[in-house]
DNA sequence: CCACATAACTTGACACTGTCAAGATATGAT
DNA sequence: ATCATATCTTGACAGTGTCAAGTTATGTGG
């Protein structure tokens, strides 16, 4: 579909992220679970076992989705926080609507990703891409931990809610599409977020 | 293994319960995707046809083992508020608590019913169960939304955090196991939340 | 007690899946 | 032009979900 003409890929070694389109447009089109070797490989015009040979596995091109995901998930926040003022309150800001950017424009990766299945962990590209993602969170929190306490009490208290309005939004407007019209606006939940963390500072 | 001598099952109705034992048991052993019509068959020492007599098909199967999972959520939802002094905070917190007891004891049950994955919206012992489900934090939170303001504010922000926590809890504690040393408690976490929806009423 | 209707399974088949081994083929270096 | 190697193909095997058709148990009416 993609590639109609050509009955031969070209062996330039873009196949490991034709493969990875593909299933991506899989998890779009069936969902999590929808995910299969051998129609990427036929998405992608090559022979059923072609994933096997880049990714080994069914948790090898799982890995790669993922690790493209939290590419997304990254740009989205790192777009949000430059294109917002410095002070603080902006950056945090910035950085969740960034979270739910990459939700909203990405649900079948946002699910993927955080569906709870193990991706390969000593995968180096996606170890690295997941733990920037981590570490631009805490940069955003940092400001707002108070002296002497773990930064951690912070950062989960901040994670938890946007990870959990997002993910419950998600979940939830599928179930019933017509529940979007009485969703609260992330903006009041954050509201309520800011009075938690700047009460926890004085 | 549970049923070691009797070859053939007796006919009382038992082996869809059975079935949805030996499904929970397969999600425990290998994960929210390993869960097998046939090796569910194979569980309960029937032939691998017998659940599709039952359930139709595998998201049949699903669905009742996300309704058994519901059940112990609205089960551990209530033992704790039950056991708790009738005034609202501690009721809320009660909740909250038994929302992470039934994340810790379950954690299959509680990844798979938050896994993304559609059920069968008809199916109607699903239904019930799972909107009494948010009945509960429904009814805990309401002491909590101000005068004139819709109730899913303070709900999407008592559910998103505590959702949000139980989920991060459980998918990085199993990432890296040694993590849950560093992990803050609930406590701390609710702590915040109460500052920050006692500071919203007034 | 016996036929019989029906619910509860079994058997068998088909298309599909992941994964591996072995063969084919293009690409780049010598 | 030869050759080594990376890249892909072909073929096979075990396992899966799902359906159709056959079998067996169970309880009901005579």
């Amino acid at each position: 579909m993609t590639d109609a003409p050509t009955k031969a890929r070209k062996r330039d070694g873009s196949l490991p992220s034709a493969l990875v389109d593909a299933g991506i447009e899989l998890l779009r089109e069936r969902g999590s679970g929808g995910l299969s070797l051998r129609e990427c490989a036929a998405k992608a015009n090559v022979s059923h076992a072609a994933p096997g040979y880049h990714f080994k596995n069914l948790k090898g091109l799982s890995t790669a989705i993922a690790t493209r995901g939290f590419g997304h998930f990254v740009d989205a926040m790192e777009k949000r926080r430059k294109s917002a003022t410095t002070n603080p309150k902006a950056q945090l800001e910035a950085i969740c609507q960034g979270y739910l950017d990459f939700a909203s424009d990405y649900p079948e990766l946002f699910l993927f990703i955080f569906s709870g299945q193990q991706f390969n962990k000593d995968d180096e590209p996606f170890e690295t891409v997941a733990s920037k993602a981590y570490a631009i969170l805490r940069e955003a929190c940092a400001p707002y931990v108070p002296t002497e306490s773990r930064p951690e009490e912070i950062e989960i208290l901040v994670w938890s809610l946007v990870h959990g309005f997002a993910h419950l939004s998600m979940t939830r407007k599928l179930d019933n599409p017509q529940l979007g019209r009485t969703w609260p606006d992330f903006d009041v939940v954050i509201g309520h977020l800011f009075k938690s963390i700047t009460a926890a500072q004085e």
